[in-house]
DNA sequence: CGGCGTGATGAAAACGTTACCAACCGCAGC
DNA sequence: GCTGCGGTTGGTAACGTTTTCATCACGCCG
């Protein structure tokens, strides 16, 4: 176990200070040629390789953003995280990602050892509408919240415009006359589940389409809890002739049901594209969230913050739209 | 911009010195239960939260694992992540992640980057088969290597049966008929790619079936490329009467044009399964790698290390298994 | 010929923590 | 009463870097 090569014996080797080293590691001014080229000799000659932790203590600020996800294992956040990595990477900047699997304890610890670490930055997906840890990084460390907003206003939040995404896929059911639509969704906990909820219930309310409770389910946060409750939907004895799911792991729940059952006559609109889906008999039309383009949108946001951009935080809505690929244009079946 | 609480604040408002706060935060011995109690006042009073960065610094090691992957918005990747994440977290340790894009010179500096950090680990999927950067890490940093082993022998690798699996496949081909098996698959610079391939043509030859390498494809890394290629296998006089794709990628690609041509006459297997695989049409015959075993298996043999194991360095190889699923079991077309 | 900017260099003080060592107290044993 | 010891404390030196400030040599201008 050979000890750190550090400033202090690069600066040994060549004969100068290490304040001299410094400056030279940094490409910094008023260095003599022959000096630069001296110490950089000393550098490749003994390996010595900057210590990130001593230049985070000393500048207070760790070159690594935090990011927090409901999971890694989600096609959408993974998708997600990927684009943050590729934007941040650029700009020499680390990317330490952790899973809250949607509990708010797990979320709030997660970005207390954030702070700890001294991230220059975090970008969250929160839990909750108003986390606890809100008064922890106030302006302490600039934040993006995405996908879901939070109260009270002040931050930053790049959202999907899940309420026009809603009204959008439902008004698409009823465009080809369906009328008993079945909603499926995540626990109304979540703000996306609620606000996708709501805009299904606009929708039906603006066509003069009555909604049967029994047909709206939320609490699905699992495909596997998603099949269960598609079995029970379809076997209805007026079971409905179309569903709106609401979030990807529903989706995936309902069309596998539908395929294992064999029901074609069901139409579906799934909120979240997902890969694949233009290969599924029929494809699925889906209202498109894209995830790469929102972490990029977070990333940004993020970097121009911590370029010292002072606007005001504002709230970003990015609008989705509607891909249409069969599975929702199925026309109802009469009755 | 308030000045960060540490620990001369606390032991300032408790009015003891930093060492006893210290030993109050470490739940340390031989400190008495008033002034125990006193500190913690002060430390919730005011809010304290320790800096990992000093503590790092100090330690020598960072609290952080380096985990390294070709990309995040590749499914078994992020489900890999996945599960490294989950099992590092329980232990206290923070994963940061990085992108290789499947390109030598960005991993090389992911890892150099890491190593500056003083990560206490790094778990990577390295892209060449003997990375530069391994004589850097020699006993410095507990390394795992994941998906594809590296040369020389003496570090800890954790990677799938490639070459059985590709063996499996491709004898299930055969023993349901097929003679004419087309090979779809990455550059063979990958490990995975070549030993998958080397599978492929033993099967074949172990059955006496003839390899024709106008079916022999390799150098698709996206599933694009693949749709290309499979468009054009497809369209041969002669064509294959199955398809082994040799990993994920490849396969959605392939399924796509499949589907695209309502060509279900053609029996495939891929090397990896994903998302949905049961619910196409054929459902698609996989052998399955399981990336979340494979995360938690480099995660546990990481912490092993990190713990003081100090067994021989060694490659485990995971077992993979054969999904039956419906278009690996296609009957040979009677030509 | 002397004052003085300017460019090159070094010394030393942070950053916030932990760990070693010394100091101190009270009490038991001789 | 002195020694020794275990339980508590505090002082201080690291950890490796950046940054401020001082120093010094040099050449230019008045």
């Amino acid at each position: 176990m050979t000890r750190r090569v550090t400033l202090v014996d690069v600066a040994r080797a060549a004969g100068v200070s290490i304040t001299t080293v410094s400056r030279v590691i940094n490409a910094g001014p008023n260095v003599r040629i022959d000096v630069r080229s001296r110490v950089q000799a000393a550098v490749d000659d003994l390996g010595y390789e900057p210590s990130a932790v001593a230049r985070s203590l000393r500048s207070g600020r760790d070159a690594t953003i935090g990011v927090v996800v409901d999971s890694l294992a989600d096609d959408f956040f993974a998708t997600f995280c990927h684009a943050i990595e590729q934007t941040a990477v650029e700009r020499g900047l680390a990317v330490t990602i952790g899973t809250s699997g949607r509990d708010v304890a797990r979320e709030t610890g997660l970005v207390q050892r954030f702070l700890q670490r001294q991230v220059s930055g975090l970008v969250l997906v929160p839990v909750d509408d108003a986390p606890g840890y809100l008064p922890w990084l106030r302006k302490a460390t600039p934040t993006v919240f995405a996908d879901r907003s939070v109260r009270p206003p002040g931050h930053d939040c790049i959202v999907g415009d899940d309420l026009d995404g809603a009204v959008q896929a439902t008004r698409h059911l009823l465009a080809h006359g369906h009328r008993r639509i079945a909603f499926l969704g995540d626990a109304t906990t979540l703000q996306t589940a609620r606000v996708r909820l709501e805009g299904y219930r606009r929708a039906m309310a603006e066509a003069g389409a009555d909604v049967d409770d029994r047909v709206v389910v939320t609490g699905c946060s699992e495909p596997s809890e998603a099949e269960v409750v598609a079995r029970r939907l379809l076997a209805l004895p007026d079971g409905p002739t179309a569903v709106f799911s609401s979030n990807m792991r529903c989706t995936t729940g309902l069309v596998r049901v539908l395929h294992a059952e064999h029901r074609t006559d069901v139409a579906v609109v799934g909120f979240g594209d997902f890969p694949l889906a233009d290969v599924l008999s029929p494809a699925v039309t889906v209202v498109d969230q894209d995830p790469h383009h929102l972490g990029v949108l977070c990333a940004e946001r993020l970097l121009a913050r911590l370029d010292g951009d002072t606007a005001d935080p504002a709230t970003t809505v990015v609008p989705v739209h509607l891909i249409s690929r069969g599975s929702g244009e199925l026309p109802c079946a009469p009755s």
